[in-house]
DNA sequence: AAGACGGGGGT
DNA sequence: ACCCCAGTCTT
């Protein structure tokens, strides 16, 4: 097939050099599949390398406290992939002794590892012979071959699963595979792609047809809301303070925050004190309260966009249960409160 | 089938 | 401001 040879020339002269390459430990290869879900590589890379040193195998992993695992995880996002992480690692290490699944099908049966996952850590680790379809795969195909399928709708997997499945060259998966994403994550980027210099300028219907920019098609968007957080910095006469425990269902579930005073819209900060002072959140008589931040901190999420403001709580004697600052540093924070508490 | 789930970087 | 990133899980 011409397009998979060259695709495949083209990444051999030009992959970067990364550390989850150029070995086939499934463990490592695993680790960095969950941690670039959603995530450049840029951004991933010095995670995986800090994980790698904490835990340098499975069972290292394993045998962590949840706790230690999210903390090397705060700041990059989306903890449910944190959790499985640590879920998994402890099935593999004691159900399996270790031994990683070998096949797609039977590594798609661990939590946190869906479709795409499932094929990377097969074909890379194992060479089998199953196409990775991610955002780059979507984009890479749709242009090549001019498709305009919707790639958010549901039947949009499946057709370009189908057409992945037959340019992959038996026998090389693992190269064509990591071509393919490597192709898209470097050549064909996004927006502005320099179309001149591709090595498929010549076969490219999207280029052919001048639909570069408007390809691939994704209709679905997310709708963001808007939140209102009030973070209560309670400070007694130690400077001991409280820290809580986000154990509901949500955005960081089991990261830690300060006592939070959540209204509906943004309402005068007169309002606030006065809620504060109802809420009894410590049985101390408060004995001064203002912000640390006039203006609220506008954190964005891609679904959410939190207004956040931090209010000094001072408060008459001990605190019952308070923690010293010095405590909080290996618990896992939001980063936007971990960066709060650095600046203080 | 749609929505929830983070944070950062590019345009 | 909007889009995208080596997606998965829940509803």
């Amino acid at each position: 097939m011409k397009f998979s040879n060259t695709l495949i020339h083209w990444y051999l002269q030009n992959k970067r050099d990364l550390p989850w390459r150029n070995q086939t430990n499934p463990y490592f290869i695993w680790l960095s599949e969950i941690m670039l879900q959603q995530t450049r590589v840029a951004q991933g890379l010095p995670y995986f390398l800090s994980f790698t040193k904490a835990f340098p195998t499975v069972f290292d992993l394993a045998n962590a406290h949840e706790e230690q695992v999210l903390k090397l995880w705060q700041g990059l996002g989306y903890y449910s992939r944190a959790r499985n992480l640590h879920q998994t690692a402890k099935h593999i290490a004691y159900e399996f002794n270790g031994e990683f699944p070998k096949t797609s099908k039977d590594l798609l049966q661990l939590k946190g590892i869906g479709e795409y996952t499932a094929a990377a850590i097969a074909s890379f680790a194992y060479n089998e012979n199953v196409p990775v379809v991610d955002g780059n795969v979507f984009r890479v195909l749709a242009r090549y071959f001019d498709i305009d399928t919707d790639i958010a709708s549901a039947s949009a997997k499946k057709e370009f699963t189908q057409i992945a499945q037959q340019l992959l060259p038996i026998g090389q998966a693992n190269l064509f595979n990591q071509a393919i994403m490597e192709f898209g994550a470097l050549q064909c980027v996004p927006k502005n792609p320099d179309c001149n210099i591709c090595i498929f300028n010549d076969s490219c219907l999207a280029l052919q047809n001048k639909k570069v920019g408007l390809l691939p098609v994704k209709l679905k968007k997310t709708k963001v809301t808007s939140r209102f957080f009030n973070y209560l910095v309670f400070l007694d006469e130690n400077d001991d303070s409280i820290i809580t425990k986000r154990t509901q269902k949500g955005i960081w579930q089991n990261l830690y925050e300060f006592p939070l005073l959540e209204t509906e819209s943004a309402i005068a900060d007169e309002n606030i004190i006065s809620s504060i002072q109802k809420q009894d959140f410590v049985s101390n008589k408060i004995t001064a309260i203002h912000l640390y931040n006039s203006e609220s901190i506008v954190h964005k999420l891609s679904h959410q966009h939190l207004n956040i403001k931090f209010w000094k709580v001072k408060v008459e004697g001990k605190i019952q249960n308070g923690i010293n600052w010095k405590s909080i540093e290996k618990m896992p924070f939001p980063i936007v409160i971990h960066n709060f508490i650095s600046s203080q």
